[in-house]
DNA sequence: GGTCGTCAAGGGGTG
DNA sequence: CACCCCTTGACGACC
């Protein structure tokens, strides 16, 4: 029987005043006359997110839910290349402790989505360090929390420059080239208008890397492929890992903009999905990517409820009968 | 207190 | 090659 544990993205809906990702774009930084001033500004905004992505872990914890994406905007500019000589670390060394050992201590996996600038199948030689530069601030903030880094960071292939096959060769050329301590914190996700399920498993299975299915990206942009019986081999790309299988879930918006998240999620979509893969694997983490973010969660779970072929564990997880 | 424009990134599509 | 749109949340300006 396979338990199925739900998590969200990032910021609440619920607990105000509480935001992860305030932020300082680079031109404000720019018209600073002090520039000292500005890193510490920069260093204050960095604090408050953390301190409020502490108090998030604690408000998910009164509400049973143990799995939770981190925002990759923590650290304002803090890859910004015009910032290259900014130590950003040891200020937040006691804040970083802090969240690293709450979420240790209350058994939580917290893991990153770098956003879609980062591009390991670039041909282009600055995007690629940029890109680079960026997964490995996400190490260095794990490793600050105390979190062992593999396996924390999802991301898509990336982009397909007019030439699919080519694009993942690139990514495989340029994976070869990449630092390991990089390598093992990455996921890979099947995206929405790309590189499908068979594509980012051919990746996955090349280069060991586990793959994070997202079932609405696939809905968007499938081929033709069946999932269902290739699902055994997303599950296998997980053996190598110390954390369970994890998936994307979300709600397409409407026909028009089907790729676009929709505020809640469609319970008879996530349990199509779930029948199908019951009893595949010991357990399945589900992140939920939908606008209303925990509020979603929430929701769904009291549907879940209502439902007589489940079993409910705690607020967040549950198990099919 | 809503609403709109701006910021930042790379890819992708159009003309 | 030029342009604009995609996406995200924050935030300033405006009435």
């Amino acid at each position: 029987m396979t338990i199925i544990r739900l998590g969200y993205v990032a910021m609440s809906m619920e607990l105000t005043n509480s935001s992860p990702s305030q932020t300082m774009t680079f031109k404000q930084f720019q018209k600073l006359s002090d520039r000292e001033a500005g890193i510490r500004k920069l260093e204050r905004i960095a604090k408050s997110n953390l301190e409020n992505c502490l108090r998030l872990l604690k408000h998910n914890k009164g509400n049973d839910i143990s799995f939770f994406r981190f925002s990759s905007r923590l650290i304002p500019l803090a890859n910004h290349e015009a910032l290259e000589d900014w130590n950003y670390l040891s200020p937040l060394k006691e804040e970083l402790k802090a969240l690293g050992d709450f979420a240790k201590q209350e058994k939580m996996r917290v893991d990153f989505h770098p956003d879609h600038f980062v591009l390991l199948n670039t041909p282009k030689k600055e995007t690629l360090k940029a890109s680079t530069t960026t997964l490995a601030m996400h190490v260095r903030l794990l490793e600050g929390m105390g979190i062992d880094p593999t396996h924390r960071c999802v991301l898509h292939v990336g982009g397909g420059y007019n030439d699919k096959e080519k694009a993942l060769e690139r990514f495989i050329h340029n994976w070869m080239y990449t630092p390991k301590g990089i390598q093992d914190a990455v996921m890979l996700e099947n995206d929405d208008t790309t590189f499908t399920m068979i594509d980012t498993l051919y990746l996955c299975e090349k280069l060991g890397i586990p793959l994070v299915f997202d079932y609405h990206h696939h809905l968007a942009c499938h081929n033709d492929e069946d999932w269902e019986k290739d699902w055994e081999r997303v599950v296998s790309t997980w053996d190598a890992s110390p954390l369970p299988v994890k998936m994307h879930i979300s709600s397409p918006k409407g026909e028009k903009d089907f790729r676009s998240h929709a505020d809640y999620i469609d319970i008879d979509m996530f349990f199509t999905f779930l029948k199908a893969v019951q009893g595949s694997t010991s357990q399945i983490d589900c992140m939920i990517e939908a606008k209303k973010k925990d509020q979603a969660l929430f929701k769904l779970m009291e549907e879940i409820k209502k439902r007589k072929d489940i079993e409910i564990i705690d607020r967040s997880t549950f198990r099919l009968k």
